[in-house]
DNA sequence: CACACATAGATGATCATGCACCTATATGTG
DNA sequence: CACATATAGGTGCATGATCATCTATGTGTG
């Protein structure tokens, strides 16, 4: 089954009602280890999902800042959301740029790979960091589901940490910096 | 910078001349694990580098096949992939159907996801099976990054299996099936 | 006081991607 | 003999995704 956004959406609107904003911080934290989205895509798929009569949308004005447009599931919805789930997984379909970039990294030579893998080193801290900071309270389903599924995500940047010492050590390129604090 | 198929096909390229079905294949299986592209898209890319410049193109006729259109780089071409391997790398953007479908699983009930649970190791033994199917003979620098991303690919599907194991016992579902040989 | 940023929603243009389908021929399988 | 698969190239269409930009307001920073 595919337009997964849409049922990311449903799922993320399952557990609580949430405003496209609301939406796309979810997308930049709680889920961004498992999938992404930019904000005009997040819209035009609420849009989509309104026009099947998947979510009902109220309108919630506050002071100060713009109205909130708060949108909640329908029973249309709900049953979009199991049914997809109830479908067979796809197959990945795996882009990752760095892995891309170090399979064909021979022509700009070792200081260039060293450049790759520091690079590397940052956004894995980075994320792991991220992924760090997450804490789910509850302990239902719900909760234990999301639990896993970023301990899965952990897991697999560790996996990428010490996959990053050792290929360092095969290839021969120094340590990563230990105080990367001073750059200009 | 963006447009990642592009390059992906120019360092495909640059290890060897090679024509748009051999490139579909590679993308199906060497390079699988980082990187993902069909056919009619790979295809319309070649176009679009013949039109830039950076790849030629020679028609090879073969007797009982269709003809082959092998494609080399040119300077451009090779120009065009320094460039890009010294460019900052972008930030993933992961799409993992698995973990969406897992993250918002509750509806379904411990069932449903001891059904995703199954399927998930199937899909980790299956790319575990292609990727271990891999040898890079050579040793010179471009045969070890290959195999290092091999290697990453590999740690990554173990990491996997070790999570898929611990989380099963976490959620309290049975373990997965010893022979799955018996399948209609 | 200018500027950036967070909040909140959104549009237009463009590019990338996926899916179905088409043309050919040779070989393999039920 | 029908059908599927591998080889090799490709088109057309619909959807998905990205980028820049717009409208507002309040708050924080140099």
């Amino acid at each position: 089954m595919k337009m997964e956004l849409k049922h990311a959406i449903l799922g993320l609107l399952s557990i609580r009602p949430l405003s496209g904003y609301d939406l796309s911080r979810a997308f930049a934290g709680t889920v961004a280890h498992f999938w992404h989205a930019d904000r005009s895509q997040i819209y035009r798929t609420l849009d989509r999902l309104s026009a099947a009569g998947a979510i009902t949308t109220e309108v919630i004005p506050q002071d100060g800042k713009p109205d909130r447009k708060v949108h909640s599931l329908t029973d249309v919805g709900r049953e979009m959301l199991t049914e997809w789930l109830s479908s067979p997984v796809e197959a990945d379909q795996p882009k990752e740029p760095f892995l891309a970039r170090l399979f064909f990294a021979a022509p700009i030579g070792r200081e260039g790979v060293e450049r790759l893998f520091d690079e590397r080193d940052r956004q894995v801290n980075e994320s792991l960091a991220e992924l760090a900071s997450i804490t789910i309270e509850a302990d239902d389903l719900t909760a234990r589901l999301q639990k896993a599924t970023l301990r899965n995500g952990l897991l697999h940047a560790e996996a990428e940490r010490e996959w990053l010492r050792e290929t360092r050590q095969l290839l021969g390129i120094v340590e990563p910096p230990q105080n990367p604090e001073e750059r200009p």
